[in-house]
DNA sequence: TGAATATATGAACATATTATCATATATTCA
DNA sequence: TGAATATATGATAATATGTTCATATATTCA
């Protein structure tokens, strides 16, 4: 295997890696608030979804871990926002598919 | 809940649906290697991603079920090709994504 | 300091995904 | 027809993921 198809092949890996990231309900929910509002604690995200605060917890922490989403502390509450700011567009261009045919 | 929120609830998880389908390097490489040469024996991509016959098929049909690939029998063989065209420009922009962070 | 609030963590479990292997099915052509 | 070729399928095992629950940690403020 030439040294351009290992490239390519990890090149691969790291989108598949973000992808699979994001490719949850919730996550993508997440995402698209965070999109509109910029910067939420993480009690306003759960909240806003209707999601369970430890659940909520780990689906940030694993979008945070996977470079996805960042946090600062402020006072009591940890904020989020996108780090990874592309996402937002996959999930445009998914939303312009034709979803019926599902 | 509202009907709306519903609605996109159910939008979310079309697209998690859909990213989740793709979100796999192999199948990543299948959807990038159809998007340059169209139509391919299930063979012709076993070959050029050196992929196992077996887990090929698997993977082509994991996406044929879900609505992103579709095939037809030519002779002997089966030639399959993009069905949800949008997925490459996914893709597109995750290769985009400044991915050496990762 | 200690109670209240906000968030994170870890264990445990259920479920889903991936890969491999053996085998079945469909097609061609001699 | 039957051998060769191409692809699909199903079982299985290994691993990963999603969820819940209980609890730990960090911060504020009275």
């Amino acid at each position: 295997m030439s040294a351009e198809l290992k490239i390519e092949q990890q090149e691969l890996e790291k989108a598949a890696f973000i992808l699979k990231s994001i490719a949850h309900p919730s996550r993508l929910a997440i995402i698209k608030i965070l999109a509109d509002r910029r910067l939420m604690a993480v009690s306003e995200i759960s909240e806003a979804l209707n999601l369970e605060q430890s659940l909520t917890s780990h689906h940030l922490n694993i979008m945070k871990t996977k470079g996805v989403l960042e946090s600062t502390r402020e006072g009591k509450s940890i904020k989020y926002k996108l780090k990874l700011t592309e996402v937002t567009q996959v999930l445009t261009c998914i939303e312009h598919c034709d979803l019926s045919r599902f």
